[in-house]
DNA sequence: ATATAAATGAAAACTTTTCTCATTTGCATC
DNA sequence: GATGCAAATGAGAAAAGTTTTCATTTATAT
């Protein structure tokens, strides 16, 4: 089933890259930052090095299979693509991410970029707050 | 007039809070990086260390007289704060920075981190893409 | 004038990510 | 199935940006 996600997207299959995708697959949160990947690796029993982590989570958003949020102060977490473009809300007590398709903000966005003359190549949008469970 | 600032913020007036307080008003350029005022720094024939214009930018964002941008990719930009909301747009080619205020957008994201549960902390939103003068 | 708490500079440390390079592996071909 | 070769891997070094440490210097209240 993955292997011909990696097998159309050129890259040979291989056990670091099925790993890395299973582990996409079946965490319960659905944002990992390469470290949490290489984590759960080793607690898979799996032996892999970190760079690796990164080279095939580097590929994966290359080949559409994943994409990356830059988070606020430097440090990634990748996503599996499930092909809708949204953006995210951040709890900033427990980091729990949420996401959000908001029609109107894409549209004034494009606008803006428009009347500033840009073409508009990418855009990011987070919300930072404190989530329902954190607020009790 | 600066000195009066940096009192009121509970800083010490020193030469290196002065100078970064100078380079900040008299750039050209709104947003620099630290790496931008340590150059200008000693392009002007003061002696300073980047870890003193680290420190000394963190205490002005903490004194609420500049705001950080955590730019795309890691590295951070400071311009002076103007008492006013707004957002960047970025050109990928040129890395110059514009600023936009869009108060529908803002409600928009009010809306949006009410209808999640969300108390709003803060947000940042960035358009990314060409500029005018890079389009040609 | 002086004491003291704060600020500074230089270098080391830290964090996250990428690169290097020798070794291993997947896979097309025989 | 064996074999050859390009691609992938792992370990550690390196890079980039930022923060910390600590001994020395400086601003400011007394």
């Amino acid at each position: 089933m993955e292997s011909q996600d990696l097998r159309k997207a050129g890259l040979k299959v291989t056990l670091p890259r099925l790993k890395v995708l299973e582990i996409l697959e079946n965490s319960e949160q659905r944002h990992l930052s390469a470290e949490d990947v290489y984590k759960a690796m080793l607690e898979m029993g799996e032996e892999i090095g970190l760079a690796t982590v990164y080279r095939v989570l580097t590929q994966f958003e290359g080949a559409g299979l994943v994409s990356r949020l830059n988070i606020d102060g430097g440090h990634a977490v990748f996503e599996l693509e499930d092909g809708t473009h949204h953006d995210h809300l951040l709890c900033v007590r427990c980091n729990n991410i949420e996401e959000f398709v908001d029609e109107v903000i894409e549209k004034r966005q494009r606008a803006i970029a428009k009347d500033k003359g840009f073409e508009m190549t990418d855009h990011s949008l987070y919300i930072y707050g404190i989530c329902q469970k954190c607020q009790k």
